[in-house]
DNA sequence: GCATGATCATGC
DNA sequence: GCATGATCATGC
């Protein structure tokens, strides 16, 4: 019995226990019946260090996976960035969203909090070339204390998520209602899937889980402790960052760069006003990492005299090809505007002048969603047509496309077999000007 | 003045 | 070398 190598009560034991599969595969670590190792599904390994590392069966029990010593087995990829450094590969699932039973608990007595509040994780380096029961285990078991990681953004998070059930919009959960903590979907998509009853709309809502996002999975496994300089003990990230802007709205952007070292504009340095922010958060990059870590979206806005903003808001470029192969759920622009965004507006006075105007977190509403998601099934559809003819401005009021290249020379070839300048999504500019006057 | 097309500096 | 965030340039 592989239970008998552990005492299944106590943390360290397992955790000890755990250590075994450090710089090894299973593979290397037990025997393990043929089948088994012919057989590659997905998430597959995750079962199977259960069942045959710890002794276990698999189960979807609304329990910790060692209930004795309260702690729940969490099995999750990592690869490495180009600087080499691990990287999480996608978002660690924590547990299904109930959402009946969420609207009657509280923190405390959450069933998120009874399950996962301690998390032994383990990390296999991904490889797609290889079988799951040949990937290495390359860093050591982490375990997670729900209550002393980053607690308070995770609770916040949690109520956040709660709040939107409690309201009838379980249907509207979006990942980037939350910063650590998301509601990612779960469970089979596309035409089949069943939605589930949500307790306060008669709108049913896709499956959703509580999930750690893909960004705060790799800060901590970067072994970075969230209370950093960027917060402030007792604030929320949104309260932390104002914080950090405050001192310079409503001053000009000369005033702003002397304060920044005199930090001065380049002839035809497009992103200036983006590096200014960045510079205001503090020293960068360490401090937008922060905002990273929460996949926030920090976008520039500035705004002419009359208050609209100058320009539209571009997003990286798609390949004709690529966009093809996708569907709207899986789509980069999707998984793009359902982040948190954080807008830094400038605004050009009467005098002509610029200045910080102020800072706004915003999420995209439901129903803009779906017309962006309109708009991006458009695309997919004429692209496969004709590529050269795609949404427009004027097509929509939220989204359109448009060119989006270092020149015309970088192309990409299209499905009627032209090399067609670069293009990506684009939010029209009428369409921020009107979210940001509503604030 | 807007919609659309074209391109820039930067960082990795 | 290229992706990225952002702005410039042009035609109507």
């Amino acid at each position: 019995m592989r239970e008998e190598l552990y005492d299944n009560t106590s943390i360290d034991s397992i955790y000890d226990f755990a250590k075994g599969l450090t710089g090894k595969s299973l593979l290397e670590t037990i025997g393990l019946p043929e089948k088994v190792v012919n057989k590659l599904s997905r998430g597959a390994l995750g079962n199977m260090v259960e069942e045959y590392y710890f002794g276990f069966k698999p189960n979807s029990e609304h329990r910790p996976d060692f209930p004795l010593a309260n702690l729940e087995l969490k099995i999750t990829g990592v690869k490495r960035n180009s600087r080499k450094e691990f990287v999480a590969k996608e978002r660690l699932v924590l547990t299904m969203i109930n959402f009946k039973e969420i609207v009657n608990e509280t923190w405390e007595t959450s069933s998120l909090l009874f399950k996962c509040r301690l998390l032994l994780i383990l990390f296999y380096l991904y490889d797609r070339e290889q079988a799951d029961v040949d990937r290495r285990f390359v860093l050591d078991p982490m375990i997670y204390d729900m209550l002393k990681h980053d607690a308070e953004i995770i609770e916040q998070d949690w109520r956040a998520i709660q709040s939107k059930i409690i309201d009838g919009k379980a249907h509207e959960l979006s990942e980037g209602d939350t910063f650590y903590l998301g509601a990612c979907r779960k469970g089979r998509g596309g035409p089949a899937e069943v939605l589930q009853q949500q307790p306060f709309s008669d709108n049913p809502a896709k499956s959703r889980a509580f999930s750690f996002k893909q960004t705060y999975l790799t800060q901590l496994i970067k072994g970075h402790e969230a209370d950093g300089f960027l917060f402030r003990p007792g604030l929320t990230l949104e309260e932390s960052t104002k914080l950090k802007f405050d001192p310079f709205i409503g001053k000009t952007i000369d005033e702003i760069s002397l304060k920044l070292n005199h930090f001065k504009r380049d002839l035809n340095h497009k992103g200036f006003n983006r590096e200014l922010a960045e510079r205001m958060l503090g020293a960068k990059p360490q401090d937008v990492a922060e905002l990273a870590k929460a996949d926030i979206e920090m976008k520039t806005v500035r705004l002419k005299a009359n208050g609209k903003p100058k320009e539209s808001m571009s997003f990286p470029s798609f390949k004709y090809l690529d966009i093809q192969n996708e569907v709207w759920e899986e789509s980069k622009f999707a998984e793009r505007i359902e982040r948190k965004f954080l807008f830094v507006v400038f605004q050009i006075g009467a005098d002509n002048v610029e200045r910080l105007s102020k800072i706004a977190f915003w999420n995209m509403p439901y129903a803009d969603r779906l017309e962006a998601q309109r708009v991006w099934e458009d695309t997919k559809k004429r692209v496969a047509l004709d590529a050269t003819n795609l949404p427009g401005m004027s097509e929509s009021t939220v989204a359109h496309v448009r060119p989006k290249a270092h020149n015309s020379m970088h192309r990409n070839l299209s499905p009627q077999g032209e090399m067609l300048v670069n293009k990506c999504f684009w939010l029209n500019s009428g369409y921020i000007g009107r979210i940001l006057q509503e604030y």
